[in-house]
DNA sequence: TTTATTTACTTGCAAATTGCAAGTATTGTT
DNA sequence: AACAATACTTGCAATTTGCAAGTAAATAAA
């Protein structure tokens, strides 16, 4: 399979998959967008919500209520900013802390199993080319915009 | 970065952008789970409904309604097969074959839009190393089963 | 051959997700 | 002080999703 779109296709479609059987933890059932927002908000340091928003390209009424879910859930906590009273700051519960980094241990236990299958060199080569591949998307102007 | 999940993170996101704004072919406003499912079927020769569901890991039921939209919309042709009645074979139509195509050759522009911030041995190795994830993915366990 | 079981789908909800339009506060700008 | 811009929030309405339950045909068992 030399055609790039076939790879794609299928590394799409995987990823979907990967991403979708990772987010039972405790009691909680979070989908795969909610556990890119806590995986987001826990990397930033208490973000408003359009940085977020903007970080998943999500639009923001979308994303407006997902934050409602996840703050009904105990899992976030929105502060108004009293620099400017408009913005609501986002940060994790203890609770939303634990869930997320649940959530990534087991991605990153999937993610070594997936790689238990290729020897140490093939390894390093398919990290360094995603990394690679990363910098390229970010650098495109066709997509991918946002996700510094 | 060294971190796998990150790396994951932000490649999902992008994927995701990357087949969002791909899919307005002619009047037609595919969803990128459409554009899916016209790759699968135009990729399978005559397919039965249960094959391209499965490939694509998808909820039969969930699947049915999609090819209802799909064949309403005159991109895909439902055969009930001669060998056993109750088996629908799936085609694309000539319609279906064109924003096929299409999708397909935009797709294949924006990958390769992407690929032109890489020098050429570097655009050598990620096409490898993400053949080489795909086969260590078809070989997991955790997940990403179908799509063989 | 009749009866039961499995298979390949299709429909009935009911819940979740999405985005555009329109609204409410604030804040910044003439 | 008046107007525009920003940061959200709500009102729909359409789409998507999956479990349960149903239909019809094919296969297995009695």
């Amino acid at each position: 399979m030399e055609n790039k779109r076939e790879i794609f296709h299928v590394l799409t479609r995987r990823f979907g998959l990967l991403n979708k059987n990772c987010c039972s933890v405790g009691g909680f059932d979070i989908s795969t967008v909610q556990s890119h927002i806590l995986y987001e908000i826990d990397k930033q340091n208490t973000p408003s919500m359009q940085q977020i928003a903007e970080t998943l390209a999500m639009d923001i009424t979308t994303f407006s209520r997902q934050i409602q879910t996840l703050v009904k859930m105990e899992l976030v906590k929105k502060t108004p900013s009293s620099q400017d009273k408009r913005v609501s700051l986002l940060s994790l519960t203890t609770q939303g802390k634990f869930v997320a980094t649940s959530i990534d241990h087991s991605m990153n236990a999937y993610l070594d199993e997936v790689f238990s299958h290729l020897n140490e060199f093939e390894r390093e080569t398919v990290i360094r080319s995603l990394q690679l591949l990363n910098e390229a998307m970010s650098k495109s102007s066709v997509c991918c915009t946002p996700l510094y």
